[in-house]
DNA sequence: ACTCCCGGGACAACCCGTTAGT
DNA sequence: ACTAACGGGTTGTCCCGGGAGT
């Protein structure tokens, strides 16, 4: 990714936190950047490819901060799981990771609009769900983690009633003890 | 709802189903219902009251069946959760369950775009959550089965690269057995 | 044809007139028309579909002529070609001849572009040459003459230097003749 | 012409052939000679430029297969017109002869949008013409043999349908019976 | 309970040509 | 001789909703 590609990505995600998918727009983002139209779609031909460009840097951030938390973890059973539970639900929520998480949500609508955008999160799901099944001894454990985290990032997202942090911080916690014995 | 807002309502469900929700716009349906867009409009205010008009609708469906299958529980403990469990995953998926499951990754989309749409959810989530955790002796265990309900809903939604079928049974069967305890 | 789909032809040509094809766009049109662009798209879909309305109404025009002229014709021999020669080239050039011809000239643009806005015309040309050369005894010489009319026409529209008008009406002239003993 | 120059308008070519005129653009071009855009405009200074080309050398080839044709007939009444019937429909239609046509028909959509592409046309046409006329002992059977030419071609290029072989050949051979005795 | 027309606004994609740099 | 980046502008298409009429 070259320095504009960045600088439009970034542009990107502040009108998608600011104002929504919705808004989301080639001209929203050409202003935002301070770029005629015609600059923009030179780094990304087109709206999709744009949207893919997001993803796939949301993804690659993720990965290297799972990976991270990962060689941070000395007890090696569930080590991946505990690493992704950290990563999408940190102790005390930063300012980067909520940003993140509202900047998924508005994707979400992109994805479930057109399915092909899916298609960089397909072999990471492919090959992460390999991974879990086979590294683990009980394998239906593992899922079941992986899936409730993900149950806890669509609520999340689509901002219904959650449950207080307490609350939370024990499901969590849970997972994280769960983790220890797959 | 009357019968021609039901009419209308099938009509848009057919067009998600098709098309997608991209394609579900007002002149689809009414073409689809065989009626002027104007006919449309005089059963729906709007495109979001037909769009609110399919979730209310489709939440409505799943409610019955979860009440019908709470009913055929004898064992109270985690009745509920087990009733959408079984609900939402059918042991052998029919096709009404397909097409349900289909029409609601149509939907997100709307949802994921415009939050309002999500009213109608909101309410019950925060209902279903106070009888979840007030009701559980373990209401961590609870959420947890909740969540990966979710997650696994999500999955499916988006079509990302599944469990085996021997595996998301496993996975739902170890759900229902957690639920006894909960 | 509904009223306000004349309308929009007449448009339609007169921008085609006075500008030019590549001029010829939907706003443009709508302008000319003074209704919104929505306005005209309900009448057509798309702008091929304008385009092709402007094709089959001059088709339809020259038909018409045709017909008529072939009626006034007492010599039964050739009949149709000295119609269609007379329709596309009058003794003395009245302004709707002159008018059809640029608009002719400025549609070539757009069935050059998009092969497809040609259908109108295929069908036709087809049963007329059908027709012309199995009515006549010299076939060869009716095609001669159909194809050397074409040529003339083709001439015209491009604007490109033609002969002065005696020998133009000589060569007409000559053509007509030929028609007699076809 | 340079080197650089053939190349770019032989790529230009190939585009027209394979996807039509509509996607003759200077990026097109560029990316089929493997340049930057800039490249290509630092060898004609515009699109338009860059047609003009085409038409040109076009033109050229054509004259040269008239020339050659020309050369190789002893009889010299009509020569040059026969020359150019041959030139233009070969007894034997040959890949090359296929694909000028088709490159024609492409670049008639541009031409016809733009009158101004046709100037180099323009002057040639008038020295033909007058050619024609003068050199002729009945110079109105000589115009209606070039404009017979110029409706088969024109038929041609618009791929209407079109005679038969055999009377096609019937027509021409009748042309060039003609050009004898003019 | 509809239908026919239409207004109005938005957006993606496209494309040409220029300029700074090498 | 050529490239990368960018500006600026255009156009087709789409879609929602309102309003008059029946």
């Amino acid at each position: 990714l070259s320095g504009s590609q960045n600088r439009i990505l970034d542009a990107a995600e502040r009108i998608v936190l600011r104002d929504g998918v919705a808004h989301l727009t080639l001209e929203a983002v050409a202003a935002e950047v301070q770029m005629s139209k015609g600059g923009v779609l030179y780094h990304f031909r087109s709206k999709d490819d744009l949207i893919i460009g997001l993803i796939e840097r949301l993804i690659c951030q993720y990965d290297q901060q799972v990976e991270q938390l990962e060689g941070a973890d000395e007890q090696p059973k569930g080590r991946k799981l505990r690493a992704m539970l950290r990563a999408s639900f940190p102790e005390e929520p930063c300012e980067a990771s909520r940003r993140t998480d509202r900047v998924c949500a508005g994707l979400l609508a992109a994805v479930a609009t057109n399915r092909d955008l899916l298609e960089p999160l397909r072999e990471r799901t492919r090959e992460l769900r390999t991974y879990l099944t086979e590294e683990a001894n009980d394998p239906v454990a593992a899922m079941i983690i992986h899936y409730a985290a993900d149950g806890i990032w669509l609520n999340d997202i689509f901002g219904l009633p959650g449950l207080n942090n307490e609350l939370r911080n024990k499901v969590v916690n849970r997972l994280v003890e769960m983790s220890k014995n797959v």
